[in-house]
DNA sequence: GCTTGACTTCGAGCGCACTCGAAGTTCTAC
DNA sequence: GTAGAACTTCGAGTGCGCTCGAAGTCAAGC
């Protein structure tokens, strides 16, 4: 470890993130990541803050089922800058609305999963 | 369709369930059916009421993300009848857990895509 | 009784998102 | 300067849950 800490490596990154190193550099080969991450004096890769926060928010984005093509697209525009937001905002409003289904849907099952458990707990008190 | 109304084609058993027919065979083939579903005159299935909504109770359990390997496991328990209550209960209270574990993750998710949203929209409202 | 279309079984194939391993290079501590 | 761990690239492999297609059978309407 560097004592000039010019970013994380991937072993830190790894465990900043909770992503496996094989999958940090697996997303950045896909074209998750808005620009190729800084290489230390070797070929080492080198994490940034701004790295870390970014692959932060895709695993939200991951967590939540965005599919990795659908990210790539939202990092491209990204990475053009300031005139793509309106598309990037419109991308994530679209994401945000099947967020909201999948709550409401894993609420539902949550439901059914406790009246399932009542009636067994009625099963059992009665026996 | 017969008048004798004795059960569900699995074309019927799809439209009330939303599981494709080429699933609903799959599902019986991996053992998550608590028993065969009955066949008509022919070898057609024919979905009792009991089937429907067993079927839609492991989707509930499939759409918060119990592998087909646990439900069969379940579903195994269930057909030793009674006995198993207690252990039927116990692997749901686990799974609920489980559940209530991707509801905080979603919510949070959710709230970290509101905050780039309104990120955004400032971004847009001062240029 | 014949056509048409839905049904049957079976095994193979697919898409996704990793995940791994091999083979080589580089960094760090001593 | 050398050992050993951690890093590199690359392509192949894995696991899961379907999904599909082929080839044949059956049922309901005409």
């Amino acid at each position: 470890m560097t004592l000039i800490h010019d970013g994380l490596s991937i072993a830190e990154a790894s465990a900043a993130t909770g992503v496996s190193t094989h999958t940090l550099r697996y997303y950045e080969r896909a074209g998750l990541m808005l620009r190729p991450v800084d290489r230390a004096s070797s070929t080492h890769r080198r994490y940034s803050d701004g790295d870390i926060g970014w692959v932060r928010f895709l695993t939200r984005l991951r967590w939540t089922g965005m599919p990795i093509s659908v990210i790539r697209r939202y990092t491209e525009l990204a990475r053009e800058g300031d005139a793509t937001i309106a598309e990037r905002r419109e991308l994530l409003v679209q994401h945000r609305e099947a967020v909201r289904e999948q709550l409401a849907e894993i609420t539902a099952s949550l439901a059914a999963i406790d009246h399932k458990i009542d009636i067994y707990d009625k099963e059992i008190a009665s026996s």
